[in-house]
DNA sequence: AATGTTGGTTTAATCGATTAAATAGTGGCG
DNA sequence: CGCCACTATTTAATCGATTAAACCAACATT
């Protein structure tokens, strides 16, 4: 069993092994895909002579003749935030899984290098596309719907039309949440978000409304938007509680806004959570090493991940023409940042 | 100006164009690519034709004749560890603004895995490859080096011969931070590390020993396994902690470790740091909000990624043959968790 | 005027697989 | 025995770009 090791002269292909095994290059395909059956006598012989030459299959021209890539295109606004991180890896699990592979991309939260990248993907002739959209106006929905790639939009952008999209049920999950913090005996209570007009941050605006509504609380309104960056979010903290009149309660809508959050209590030197209760959005690992422990809703995310490619692989294969639009549901985690507001707070 | 929308009967391709502008599919080519020099005349009609069909080049035959990609693919152990994710986030910033595309592949810290997904990569035909490498062992590094794939190594491994590596001085590093410890007094620290037999921690190992030999401790050394999750490190610091002649200080070699070491500290209701001190590794945004503020030691992670970056964009471009082996300095980050020993402790 | 040079453009080969269509081989059946 | 049906295998077209080589026209050189 000596093997050929050592500088090749060039990386083998299907010819070099189809003249090795003294057979087509169409029966070393078929042994390899195993579309068509080819004898035992003949199998072996192709697999003896791929070991021998240690031939990998070129995917680039197989792609080219196939028509199909197996890599599927992976658009987030930030890696480095747990909650899409998260999903990133639930994908690339599910897309290794199923012989697919993911290109991944990150758009900063920045309509113009979504624009790019989403292009340089299509270029790619990627088979699919998992994109949570900068914005709702989403510019290259027209190319990838005219384009014909199956595309799932996952956490924002749900009012597009024409295109699978799969989120979080934010307007109950925020409903629930504020009622958690009303039922305390919040009066008072500010939600801060990151940006008011992205398609999932207004369902939580929403959810929270109708929670005060139900309440009578509807005039205490009071909604802060802290950006997309720890710093101004703490900032805009900052701000709503540096008055006598404060808020007893903050409702965070995303995680970089908690953390935010959490910086300005500290920094008014605040009582936390006895002054000022947190409700905090999605929950992660580091999340329970800090006291208090936060409260959170938590999303779902490897549902949403499992849900998202099953969407995409249906439609890949051809099994739904209809366009689907799912919601799933939040869990609210009670922990230590949520207690009851003092007597006579307001 | 009036668009051609809607369903296409396919997508066009550079003969479309070239027919609908009356010239060759190379002319097409040349525009595109601007490798030879076009006619004004020719040019402009080339690029109305683009425009009108909505042309974008097949990237896949473009690959299969050029026989560059322009892809490269990251190995990581862990997506959503943040100083890998940041990693990653680094990269593929770099690729974008270099016009290259990036495959993720997460190997879990599994080495079949690995070899798995590092086989479908350069099946793939990726132009270059940056791994995290499971172990020392690097299965695949054979095969990159025979294949003539383009390969960097970041933060472990770096004994593997023939590949270019780049990784923070972890020795260095761990020999500073706990100096730092010992200068406060501290006499009984142990080092809680992940996997033992991982290059970077074996240098973290090293560096904290040095240190202690240097101050004639090397009898007090205390090196605890915490293993790669929060949980299992979690125990195992418990189990290092509730005794009556416990360190005084820790030594966390990883951010994973370090949050176990965290949970440990409170499920002791130890008085933190008071009663023990805390070096972690790592630094990143969520650790700003933990109280007391960890004292920490800061890789250089954009470094680390833009040094990675330019070695292997170097060796495509086939400007280096030798092999480059790296080490950049990290920051010890002085908080709060690491404060003076109490007197008599030991 | 014959020849050489240069620059713009086209022709056609090529990358390495897949796959439809053609072919050879085998056995069954009237 | 001859014809058909069926199976295993091969032939060759194809995917859509890049690019070396051929080509042609215009102009310079001797």
């Amino acid at each position: 069993m000596q093997k050929t090791k050592g500088i090749r002269d060039s990386v083998p292909t299907i010819r070099d092994v189809a003249a090795l095994a003294g057979v087509s290059t169409a029966t070393v395909s078929n042994v390899l895909s195993g579309s068509r059956y080819v004898g035992p006598e003949r199998r072996s012989r192709v697999k003896d002579a791929i070991d021998e030459l240690g031939y990998r299959p070129n995917g680039i021209a197989a792609s080219l003749r196939s028509q199909r890539t197996k890599i599927i295109g992976i658009v987030v606004p930030d890696i480095v935030n747990a909650f899409f991180s998260s999903l990133v890896q639930h994908f690339e699990e599910l897309a290794a899984g199923s012989g697919y592979q993911i290109i991944l991309v990150s758009t900063n939260e920045d309509a113009e290098q979504e624009r790019e990248r989403m292009f340089a993907l299509l270029s790619r002739r990627v088979d699919g596309l998992i994109v949570v959209p900068v914005s709702d106006a989403f510019d290259t929905r027209s190319d990838v719907l005219s384009e014909g790639v199956a595309t799932v939009i996952v956490d924002r952008g749900c009012q597009l039309t024409g295109i699978d999209t799969i989120a979080a049920d934010n307007v109950s999950a925020a409903r629930e949440g504020t009622r958690h913090l009303i039922s305390l005996g919040h009066r008072d209570i500010a939600m801060v978000v990151s940006i008011p007009t992205l398609d999932n941050i207004q369902g939580r605006i929403e959810g929270y409304r109708l929670a005060l509504a139900e309440a009578g609380l509807q005039d205490r309104e009071q909604v802060v938007v802290g950006g997309v960056t720890v710093d101004s979010s703490r900032a805009a903290v900052v701000k709503c509680l540096d008055r006598p009149d404060r808020p007893t309660a903050l409702f965070a809508g995303t995680n970089i806004v908690a953390l935010g959050a959490i910086h300005a209590v500290r920094d008014l030197d605040l009582d936390f959570p006895r002054q000022v209760s947190l409700l905090g959005f999605d929950d992660f690992e580091w999340m329970t090493v800090l006291k208090p422990y936060i409260s959170t809703i938590q999303q779902p995310t490897q549902e949403m991940a499992a849900h998202a490619w099953r969407l995409l692989t249906d439609r890949l294969a051809g099994k739904r023409r209809d366009v689907s639009r799912v919601r799933l549901p939040c869990t609210l985690r009670i922990r230590e940042s949520t207690v009851a507001a003092k007597e006579g707070g307001s």
